[in-house]
RNA sequence: GCUUGGAUGGCGGAACUGGUAGACGCACGGGACUUAAAAUCCCGUGUUCCGUAAGGGACGUGCGGGUUCGAUUCCCGCUCCAAGCACCA
């Protein structure tokens, strides 16, 4: 007798779908479960084998949770603009519209094959108008906004103070659009000829390695101020259950140091040091560094300004003029990937000028290097060639002096104590800078001395001593950069901006949204690095109904980031045309704790979900949702590999899941796949291990239909293995050890099998258990069992601790720590019985002959140890 | 280089707060049923040594140490693998 799969599992998909079993609906009687899958992207090849693997984990926890009586929100949808389907549109010229749907079709045809709960009224489409309407909308809350500091987060830019000093309304108007959380700004940027767009920093290695060639190239791009949310980003990752690995990793990407900036006097050439108090100082200027180690500043010998660094120009003598100007040149061009490979060679060219190091009064050189990047800190730095390998690798290129000014703690205690001797023999030629903490020597002028403190003190006075000399102050600066936001592609949502004549612009309003795509035929880039909607004359160039001015549309539209910044919103209430989502179903469905609980690929540990975080905290800051953080727990599935390697198309090892469910049923593949190990590891996927999985689902058919059940009364020891089975699913479905209840249910399965009778409510209660892993053999055998509601819609089984406990365990008898015996007892045997009971273990006298006990151990219910000799 | 994980039979993996290592499955071997095969069911299966056998012993969770009566589990030092970051001063 086999599991008819063919076809049940179809028909159970369309009963469901027309019970609508598993619309979700804001009961407010009941607490409620948001179960999240990352949002995904329809690409053209379908599904893979590896999508399902998260998916079914969903599936498990949605459909448990709703048997024990929450109101679950499990929702899905297409996260579809995107390039590859503009590229795609392109090759087979049809309208990207035509692609996508067609994409999104397939995915929802084989995601239902899955028999996946998803409450499919609430399918959202990031291309859809009623979508992309608050994509938006979206967009100019933010756009609307600055962060105001003192209150620490976002506000309406209406409450923007404006300086008095300011009185034009032009000016009025740049001061405000310099305070915008969205704002233009004219950066270098990675463009990509062949693409037609720039590229984020992030994407730019993705077509590199596809042969795309990508260049630096200053554009007028649309910005997001994320970097205003650096400190809040960081320190709310403390509250949140997620993965180590991944909350380490965006505390890595927003990469807050903690230091001082630092300036530096820059002397004329010929400006000797000894009279720099007296000489007139017809032009002032200094140079702003910033330091984690102001600790070392005795051993900054010279300055490192980027090459893009605007004070180049000031500084720079006019016999260096021309050799500095080649070398930026050189590195302007170098995308950031180049200048970062050339690891081992440091590079760099001296401007000709001088700065005094405040702390020593010594006049030292100022070059610029490629080796400092311009974003990040103020662009210049002092070098510490000592205590810096960077520096120490440059110092030694272009022989620049190398001072030593801490010495490790060893050399120290093995020197004198007031460190001279450690000073001195550092002195030796070093071959590397030493970085870490120590004790400060050769660090002292006639205000301050740093000698024989520890690197922490010595970083608190120096800094004490900078900042009353007025030389400095303490700073913190965020690796985390502002969000590149434009793309030069037709398929994504239109900026909702327009630009006037006059240079004035204005955001669309409320009721002149969507601001759609013109429908065309050619959407490729226009070539001039706008999209094709500069082509577009009708779109792009109108008369403004509102204003009676000329105007012209922005072309640029926003990354594919942008519609998976607040999906997980709109599923809360997806056919609304008035909001984004309703006050009262965002507090229901993500109410105090947000998602409840969010599976994805640790592919976007780090952009997908600072995005989303650093928007929903615009949202939050502006009173649109109750939570200052989108997801509560956060999960990510492994990958599943074939033949030990990633499955690719140009690998030619995909796995397709309409073949896997063609010949062995869904319910099969959603149980092989969390059986094969814990959900978050990479796992090989073996289609010769799937069989087991038909197999066991057979025995199941057979266990419950092969013969008549029994009402009667549950045996004591098979009952015991019904409630470890319910009280294991229940524990391992919380813990997502999927793979570990999956064993358990195969355990009760051939313990049931092999005994004579089959009680009827035992099996049941079984069935519930594994419904939310299998629910197509399930709920078919529920129904010939004779019931007339949905296995799905019944109440998870409780399991009663009393019947867990067994009649007697075994105790393991050790001789010397090495098993001896075992024996049957009660597991409430107190010492003395199980000492007695191990001492007539024949085993045990064995190795105890001709011995004498020294010691004996007892664990109750566990062993007894003797220690002879 | 840095960060975070990981390493257990032929394979995927299990093992609670230190207490029977190898649950469950795959594969393999043997048997039953069958004219035969498939399917199904039963038994066996870490390595090795002694014994004709029943049985008994030794070793065994990447490597080397340590703590402990006892370590896959805790501590120290390595090796290798995976993922991520990588001139961020």
């Amino acid at each position: 007798m086999r599991y008819p799969f063919k076809e049940i599992e179809p028909s159970w998909q369309k009963k469901w779908a027309d019970q609508n079993l598993y619309r979700s609906v804001a009961d407010p009687s009941k607490p409620k479960y948001y179960v999240l899958d990352m949002f995904p992207y329809p690409s053209g090849d379908g599904l893979h084998i590896g999508h399902p693997e998260g998916y079914t984990a969903t599936d498990i926890v949605s459909r448990y949770k709703r048997m024990c009586r929450y109101s679950v929100l499990h929702p899905i949808g297409f996260d579809a603009f995107g390039l590859p389907t503009e590229r795609q549109a392109m090759v087979e010229n049809i309208h990207p519209r035509s692609i996508t749907e067609r994409n999104i079709a397939t995915f929802t045809r084989q995601l239902k094959s899955f028999g996946f709960d998803y409450d499919w009224s609430r399918s959202v489409n990031t291309t859809d108008p009623s979508y992309l309407r608050w994509t938006q909308w979206m967009f100019l809350q933010i756009y609307n906004s600055w962060y105001d500091p003192e209150m620490d987060k976002a506000r309406h830019i209406d409450t923007l103070p404006i300086p008095k000093s300011i009185v034009s309304q032009h000016e009025i108007d740049e001061y405000i659009d310099s305070h915008r959380l969205a704002y233009l700004d004219h950066i270098p940027v990675n463009w990509c000829e062949q693409l037609g767009t720039v590229l984020a920093n992030e994407e730019v290695d993705e077509w590199i390695e596809k042969g795309y060639t990508v260049e630096r190239r200053p554009m007028r791009q649309w910005m997001l101020r994320i970097t205003a949310y650096a400190e809040r980003l960081l320190t709310d990752l403390n509250g949140l259950d997620w993965p180590a690995m991944t909350i380490e990793m965006q505390r890595n990407w927003i990469g807050k140091s903690d230091g001082s900036e630092i300036q530096f006097r820059v002397v004329s050439e010929y400006e000797e040091h000894e009279d720099m108090a007296a000489s007139p100082r017809t032009h002032e200027q200094t140079i702003t560094i910033f330091t984690t180690r102001p600790d070392t500043i005795f051993g900054a010998t010279y300055l490192v300004l980027a090459p893009e660094n605007e004070l180049v120009d000031v500084i720079t003598t006019p016999e260096y003029h021309d050799r500095v100007e080649i070398y930026r040149q050189v590195t302007t061009k170098k995308s950031d990937l180049e200048r970062t490979e050339l690891t081992k060679q440091k590079t760099g060219v001296f401007t000709g000028a001088f700065a005094i190091n405040p702390a020593t009064n010594e006049r030292i050189p100022i070059w610029i290097a490629d080796y400092v990047l311009a974003h990040y800190g103020t662009g210049a730095i002092m070098a510490v060639p000592g205590h810096d390998q960077r520096d120490f690798e440059f110092a030694s290129t272009f022989s620049l002096s190398i001072v030593t000014v801490v010495a490790p703690f060893t050399e120290i205690l093995e020197g004198s104590p007031d460190g001279r001797t450690a000073a001195t023999a550092a002195f030796q030629p070093p071959t590397k800078a030493f970085v870490d903490d120590g004790i400060n020597v050769n660090s002292a002028n006639n205000m301050v001395s740093l000698n024989g403190l520890h690197t922490i003190d010595s970083k608190r006075v120096i800094s004490e001593w900078l900042e009353e000399r007025g030389f400095g102050r303490r700073a913190i600066q965020y690796k985390l950069r502002d969000w590149l936001f434009s793309r030069q592609r037709y398929w994504g949502e239109p900026i909702p901006i327009m630009f006037f004549d006059d240079g004035s612009k204005r955001a669309l309003d409320d009721d002149e949204l969507p601001l759609l795509l013109p429908d065309v035929a050619d959407f490729k880039p226009a070539g001039t690095g706008e999209s094709a909607l500069a082509t577009v004359t009708e779109w792009v160039d109108f008369i403004d109904k509102k204003t009676g001015k000329h105007a012209r549309l922005e072309t640029n539209t926003m990354p594919q980031w942008a519609g998976s910044c607040w999906y997980y919103l709109r599923y809360c209430d997806p056919q609304n045309n008035n909001e984004f989502c309703s006050k009262e179903a965002e507090q229901y469905w993500m109410g105090d704790s947000g998602i409840d609980l969010y599976i994805g690929g640790a592919e976007h540990a780090v952009l997908h979900l600072i995005y989303a975080r650093f928007w929903h905290k615009v949202l939050f800051d502006r009173g649109y949702v109750s939570t200052s953080e989108p997801v509560r727990r956060l999960f990510h599935q492994g990958l599943i590999l074939a033949e030990g390697k990633k499955m690719s198309k140009s690998l030619g090892n995909v796995i397709n899941p309409d073949d896997m469910i063609d010949t062995f049923g869904a319910d099969a593949i959603r149980l092989y796949e969390m059986f094969l190990g814990p959900l978050e590891a990479s796992k090989p996927w073996s289609t010769q291990g799937i069989e087991g999985m038909p197999r066991f689902l057979d025995r199941v058919w057979r266990l419950v239909l092969e013969s008549p059940l029994d009402d009667v009364e549950c045996p004591r020891e098979l009952d015991r293995v019904l409630h470890e089975t319910i009280s294991k699913t229940r524990a391992d479905i919380e813990s997502l050890s999927m793979n570990t209840a999956i064993a358990q249910f195969m355990i009760f399965v051939n313990v049931f099998t092999s005994s004579d009778i089959r009680p009827r409510k035992a099996i049941e209660q079984f069935l519930q258990c594994l419904a939310p892993f299998a629910p197509h053999i399930t709920e078919e055998l529920w129904m010939r069992l004779g019931h007339s509601t949905s296995i799905h819609l019944s109440a998870f089984p409780e399991a009663d601790p009393t019947k867990l406990i067994k009649d007697e365990v075994q105790i393991v008898l050790q001789v010397n720590s090495k098993i001896r015996g075992k024996v049957m007892l009660s597991p409430d045997a107190d010492e003395q019985t199980m000492e007695h009971a191990a001492m007539k273990d024949e085993g045990v006298m064995r190795h105890l002959d001709g011995k004498t006990i020294r010691k004996t151990i007892v664990v109750r219910g566990k062993l007894v140890n003797f220690i002879a000799s």
